[in-house]
DNA sequence: ATTTTATTATGTAATCTTTACGCAAAGTAA
DNA sequence: TTACTTTGCGTAAAGATTACATAATAAAAT
């Protein structure tokens, strides 16, 4: 036993009996059908806007519905949900995570299903969709309404933990074309967490950050004075990102 | 069709045909067996534990194992996962919150299972554990091993959550007896962060935030000057919590 | 009773960060 | 040319963080 372990001898008990035919073990369980769900950010005209299809229910006719499927026999759950995105959308190299296993046993009317949704992030300009199955399309996160099944939960969950990940990691860059500028870095904050922006503190906060490479190239065909075009510096975002947030609540 | 929606009405194509019999659908779904596992974390002795109990899988034999069970066919999540503590420890006002899903098909010798972790923080000293099947105890946190299945994984997800969770929010004060001094405290956020903090500094920063409540008692039976004992306002931070976190990466 | 030791409690100065603005320069449109 | 919009740079005040100093209190040792 290792030496971590406070026993009490007095009451503790080892296992009655030992379970050697695991396969039967897990052949009694019941089972639950499991679907990864995926909730497609991408930004355009300045709005946060999420993928849907048609759902292809007869009950939620006409209602909206997230990218899924069910998960294969053999697969693991974020394989799955690349997978997703590139049967629904054509694209392989898109930013992915999981965010959060929705359970309830009324969420789906054919049955129990378990959902496993997943937030991806990308460049709605850099990435043209190629397929348009079930009207696929990109629909502003802030004017969602007739959702199917409990997907308008699943997607203000990953709105949320948007909103927080995005301030603590470099997850705008994603959803830009690889050349931006600072208006358009800071109009993806405003859009995203909802909030107007001091433009010179924003900018010398990032430019402190000094993870912006500078391209000496300029914005063409706006109609005002062009601004400048920086890139994101993942790799010394890598090497020098903050360990220590500091308590503050 | 809502206005939100960009339509390209060349190519996109509306569903197939509806489908009608969504329980005949989601019965041809496989499916598969669902557990929830919870990590326990305790704090003891300015030492994070956690609570594990003998593996009573004979290809497991006397390895260690989180408190886990199968999901119930008409559970929430939620639910099961306090089921389980409950089940397990007695308790049942304990801190509780979804962390990960892990779904690796090979995780479980018996066939795949998925398991949806949940991540728990109880008072050792105040909720005294009433029962010790399978010889339930607590396990320093730094020095684990032997676990069985992928659990050590799914722990090391659920600390390094508890980690960058405890700096923003008032998680602390679940693994702390109700009335606590300032050393308690800063004791606690350097074992489970692995730094040490400057002591008037730390305690600088939580008069600042001002959610402490002095109870105008001092510590007993300590060999030295006692100190002040301290309650979190968790009623005050409702009202008064951080909503803008602030961009830094 | 006095001294020693450990720990609590409070303070302060220097540095860094954030916030709230001001204003000149560059390009577009009247 | 002039008005307008937007970029780009700057600065001063307030606030937060860091590093370090010192007094006060209680227990234990002399």
């Amino acid at each position: 036993m290792p030496n971590t372990a406070t026993l009490n001898p007095a009451k503790s008990k080892p296992p009655e009996k030992l379970i050697i035919d695991t396969g039967a073990l897990v052949a009694s369980y019941p089972a639950v059908p499991i679907t990864i769900d995926c909730v497609i950010f991408g930004f355009e005209e300045n709005v946060l806007k999420v993928l849907l299809i048609r759902s292809d229910l007869k009950c939620y006719e006409g209602k909206w519905s997230l990218l899924g499927d069910i998960l294969g026999e053999t697969e693991q759950l974020d394989e799955a949900a690349y997978r997703v995105l590139l049967q629904r959308t054509g694209m392989n190299d898109v930013f992915l995570q999981q965010v959060k296993t929705f359970g309830n046993p009324g969420r789906h009317p054919g049955g129990r299903v378990i959902t496993v949704a997943y937030c991806s992030l990308l460049n709605i300009r850099h990435h043209e969709l190629k397929i348009y199955d079930n009207e696929l399309h990109w629909h502003a996160v802030k004017t969602l309404e007739n959702m199917a099944f409990d997907h308008q939960q699943v997607i203000d969950e990953c709105y949320k933990w948007l909103q927080k990940r995005i301030q603590e990691h470099p997850l705008a860059f994603n959803l830009l074309p690889e050349k931006f500028s600072l208006r358009e870095l800071q109009n993806l904050y405003e859009a995203i967490l909802g909030v107007e922006l001091d433009r010179r503190n924003f900018r010398k906060k990032f430019f402190s950050m000094d993870f912006l490479i500078d391209l000496e190239e300029y914005e063409e065909n706006v109609p005002h004075r062009p601004g400048k075009l920086y890139k994101f510096n993942f790799e010394k975002y890598e090497l020098n990102k903050k360990k220590w947030i500091g308590i503050d609540f």
